[in-house]
DNA sequence: CTGAAAGCGCTTACAG
DNA sequence: CTGAAAGCGCTTACAG
């Protein structure tokens, strides 16, 4: 840098007065530490004169605490993990915390690296989105008192800090109002069981298709890849229109959705009728598609504040949270 | 935390031998400072079964180096800049960095005060698509000696590192099309002349025009705001349509196009005719617009990757670089 | 080849 | 009310 940083030292001796003092007005503690009035004027002065800016490095090393917070997620490019982020990073500078971002791809080998590369570079707590991998290591963290909130996906097994959507009940919602809308033979495309999220949304599907009594067809689910899935996602959607004469379809997501809804779109084109999807997650690209659907919009906004929150709490308390939030996600229902 | 932190301190304890040692060893420069192999190996073992890690704050204030950099856009949420964060991310993560971000929403007092905020935490450098209002203050710390990258805009006043899109070329290239195509009366939906961007993608669409001898006529020039202008978008493309008899649109970029593309989609299908748009910057979702269109695809992966190449160059060099990278945006022609 | 020591810039008991 | 000093955990001249 051209010019050199002012430090308390340098303060000091153009005061002639102790770091200690120093230290104390700018941290506010001149109360508590009973500095004159006199003196805190003097000093603050003074530093404001000189730019006097706290160097937060050597803050960090004394204190241990970095005012940096780390957040892992899937993939940081993903809109749903994007607007996460906006929103942890709004209530994050509320708190005067910054953030430090890393995606994993769901890999657990990736999760682990950046968990240990954030946890050694001292950042004061963790929010993630985890991979399935990291039950155990975060586990050990987590009981070592080191603060943590899960997002989006959590580990049923371990208590833990947590904020997700109502994953069961949303799904429920939503391919109930398929049902009420006169669908009787109910797609559904999916991923693998691999995750809380994904065994909830499918919960939800069962579950309504248990209260109106229809039948649960195993050969009208199907999983497809988390990535690269768009080829998947078309034969499949053509399969159950074609040979197995389904009046609907409910997508895991939105964008498993959007993709899926082309294909129904050139179907509905081509046959004159007029079938309607269902799936979690809104996008405001849906409706481009033209073709009637109910979705469950995330409150993504919230779930990144709620987070940040929690993870407050957790990081000035002295004993172990174990909270769980459940966020409502919003029924968006264009059936008709 | 549960455990104790393993400290130099710590082995050079355990190990009777002095800290200077071991630091140079897990450095990497035992060969070097010319350390014994037979030391090397001892110190080594010690290190990881005790399992040492470096505290990374006192090697921040020791060195002054944070290995963090900081990367500011005016969303994260927006897809156009998460995608260039994750590359980023990806780059960094390859020199070891980790990245810090903020989003100033435009704003040029938020964006100052992010600049600050991540100047005073020390980070080694700066990836920023500026506000209108930091030029300045980038200039100042330019001239200190500090790394900046200015990705996406710029100030064509300063000398500074740049990356960016061929906003000029590539405009009069979708243009170009549009004319080529037949269109003979091009509306323009774009923002206030209030950056780079914004500038020479106007001078691509003029120059366009120019070269085929069209009329460049104002009335069919519209600008809207940044956020928030779904209604003055939806409101210019009917002006433009029902009283202009335009015959086509070039839109500023994606998300505006979708937004025009919609009501041109409803014109197209209740007036039988087929208008087509080109805009900067493309969308997978463009296409369920099911209108004709051309656009240009930004190297939004190559941005970030570069950008971060760039600012590592300058961070490890001893003198100021200027350089000004042009990405060449990549034509998707779907009019026909 | 190796050790003792200074110092990065803070915060915080300890003393008065 | 205020000062002198230790110490956070490193790195790096300096000495031998």
């Amino acid at each position: 840098m051209g010019f050199k940083k002012v430090s308390l030292k340098d303060i000091s001796k153009e005061l002639g007065v102790s770091q200690s003092l120093i230290s104390f007005v700018m941290n506010g503690k001149a109360k508590e530490m009973r500095v004159s009035d006199a003196m805190v004027e003097k000093i603050l002065k003074k530093a404001d004169e000189m730019g006097y800016k706290a160097n937060p490095m050597a803050q960090a090393l004394r204190t241990g605490k970095s005012n940096t917070i780390g957040l892992i997620v899937a993939d940081i490019s993903n809109s749903f993990y994007s607007k996460i982020a906006r929103s942890i990073e709004d209530e994050a500078t509320e708190h005067g915390y910054h953030v430090i971002f890393g995606s994993s791809d769901e890999s657990d080998k990736r999760s682990t690296e950046l968990i240990n590369l954030f946890y050694d570079k001292k950042i004061d707590g963790l929010i993630i989105s985890p991979a399935k991998g990291d039950r155990d290591n975060l586990l050990k963290l987590q009981n070592d008192g080191f603060p943590i909130v899960l997002i989006d996906r959590y580990f049923s097994e371990n208590e833990s800090n947590i904020v997700v959507a109502n994953n069961l009940s949303g799904s429920y919602e939503i391919v109930k109002r398929l049902i009420k809308n006169g669908n009787k033979k109910i797609g559904y495309i999916t991923h693998g069981t691999d995750s809380s999220v994904v065994m909830y949304r499918y919960q939800g599907y069962v579950q309504a298709l248990e209260e109106f009594e229809l039948e649960l067809n195993h050969q009208i689910i199907r999983e497809v890849s988390h990535i690269n899935n768009e080829k998947e996602i078309e034969s499949n959607v053509k399969d159950l229109i074609e040979n197995h004469n389904i009046d609907s379809i409910f997508f895991f997501n939105n964008t498993m959705a959007i993709e899926g809804g082309k294909i129904i779109r050139e179907y509905n084109k081509l046959s004159g009728r007029n079938l309607g999807i269902g799936c979690f997650d809104s996008s405001r690209y849906l409706e481009l598609l033209d073709i009637p659907y109910v979705s469950a919009v995330q409150q993504v906004e919230k779930l990144g504040e709620v987070s940040m929150r929690l993870l407050m709490r957790q990081i000035n308390s002295v004993s172990q949270l174990n909270e769980k939030k459940v966020l409502t996600a919003r029924l968006i229902d264009k059936l008709n």
